[in-house]
DNA sequence: GATGAATGAGTGTTCATTCAT
DNA sequence: TATGAATGAACACTCATTCAT
């Protein structure tokens, strides 16, 4: 029976509703149907146990970006693919990507923790996919003349932003508000 | 010598920092200089100290709201406006706007709490500004025919993800990164 | 204004509803209508308030015992006259009764205690009373040949018990059940 | 070990001497050599480790009164067994008896407390039990004529002061005491 | 794998008390 | 007299963690 695995989606789900400190090993392991040694058995402690699920939540995060086609016919339609790739992140898992996107700044603010160069990477990537996107299509032509690194931000503060308020919406909004957000970038950035 | 505006700013700072939970009262009263039991002395406790920072800074903020004009030129100045608006309370007082922005969401879930008809009516505040606006843009010609509601969730979405990540910012690239969010909407939004 | 006298009387009525421990001196000052320094103006401190009321209690009690007149028709008009004038104490000032008959003994025991020589005092007299009559009236013949001793301590038991279960009776089974208690002693007691 | 069992005889015996309010949880796993978590581990807390405990007494007592023989041979061996009934609940468990007695009242007050009804029930346990035993033995012709609720309640009172004041008394006292009670009833309740 | 019992360190909170005014 | 502000010490209680089984 899968309790290590009943531990850790309990913990993910009181993780993104509570955060880190609010929620205690006690409350882990009787949601989970377990007792709280159990806990120590298979992780170093409550510690381990959050980090594992963050490590866990990053890549499989990264894992969908990087299996974004590098290949597409012109530059907005990779703007239009990570907009989508990212809601849908939400969307499949969205108590892990919460994790990813809010409770962590607040404990992996230390350098020196095994997930800051994960956070930091993430933003990163999103960054350079997207300056890249926009150099190559102002130079083609297909983008107006936009300055690239603020650009860059406002598109990345965007999809945060609707990540974020993604509970707000039900099933039918958000695939509306997806399409708006795409074209509203497309009316913005496309050149006449 | 103003030991409770000591007490109160040291632990705007500390909520902000490391969240309500992360936060102990022995670390705040030792910060601030002054000794745990006055925390209990000025504040029914904890919580109560956290609700009063809290209820300030969404007056505060929402004070700011209420000051932006009601009659302008247009309507996307109206949109500036609101941009203006939100990112400077965002550099007048970070804290606290963080605060506002990502610590609410874990503590005041609860529609029982003090807050959260505060936090819900900030949502709805910029979602009618943002609804009434568009809804005059596009008949007056101002703005293209763009679908109201979803196009409001992701001007709000934006709005939100540039506070958050507010602090990746130098004091240079606010000011740039703020104009390149105006210009950004503007172009989505303005009838050709 | 009384002040002070008003929070002895708010003292009184806690210290006997909720013991010493029980009573808090905020809770003291707040329901007298003043602020917490004044109690250690008027007095040393919570124990010195405490020890104040005892003492007054006590010995407006034994007052009212040392009232009781020396010379009487016969030895069971004393006894009589005991059990009218403890259950009149328990009367005129239940609280303060209270105090003396249940509270002391816990805070008490200690022999260095200002009141533990009242405390003793008060059950010695009752001794010495009751063993007094008794004799005098078994030598007299009015009463008939029992255990001095311990039909003291067994009179002593009644007159507490009765103070102490006084609140669960009303006005009228007061009256009835002190005639009671009294012809239930004559009977016992006096010669055939 | 029997570490649970160490602590709740330590807890009764504090609780017995200083009251709920005076006792620490801190001294009672001091005094019974266990840490002060452990407290926690067994019992919701402190108040339920004193209501565990005065449940226990409160039954335990109770079951010797319901062990009291229905069938006597008349209806002063029916008082004679209570008042030896209850001499001996009080010798064998002094500090029990002491709780139920005289701790209750200040804490057991609000009816919605669990030791409530257990409190009132023994009350009017012994009320029923005397007022039964003084009317068929008025009607028997075996007890003299008096008012059977004011002299039930004189009995109690004279059996409650008694293991209140248990304590004065050293191990021979005790005996020739309750036989003294003993007597002292019966030459008040027996028709001549 | 899994648990019941136990704990050291700390948590939010309250207490009686003091001090400057 | 009287109080608002402040505190050292203690309080009931919880935490993440360990250990024997």
């Amino acid at each position: 029976m899968g309790k290590k695995k009943n531990l850790i989606e309990t913990a993910v789900r009181l993780f993104a509703e509570q955060g880190y400190d609010g929620t205690t090993t006690l409350q882990i392991s009787r949601e989970a149907g377990v007792t709280e040694p159990l806990i120590y058995y298979h992780f170093k402690g409550k510690e381990e146990l959050f980090t594992h699920i963050l490590i866990e939540a990053f890549d499989e995060y990264m894992g969908r970006m990087d299996a974004l086609p590098c290949e597409t016919p012109n530059e907005f339609t990779k703007i239009e693919n990570l907009i989508h790739a990212t809601q849908q992140a939400v969307k499949d898992m969205p108590r892990r990507t919460r994790l990813v996107m809010s409770s962590c700044p607040a404990r992996i603010k230390d350098p020196k923790h095994v997930c800051h160069d994960r956070m930091i990477g993430i933003y990163e990537w999103h960054y350079d996919y997207l300056t890249r996107c926009l150099e190559k299509g102002i130079i083609s032509g297909e983008f107006r003349d936009v300055p690239v690194a603020e650009t860059a931000f406002v598109l990345i503060s965007t999809i945060n932003g609707m990540s974020r308020q993604h509970s707000l919406l039900d099933e039918d909004s958000i695939i509306r508000t997806r399409q708006a957000a795409v074209d509203f970038c497309r009316r913005s950035l496309m050149a006449i």
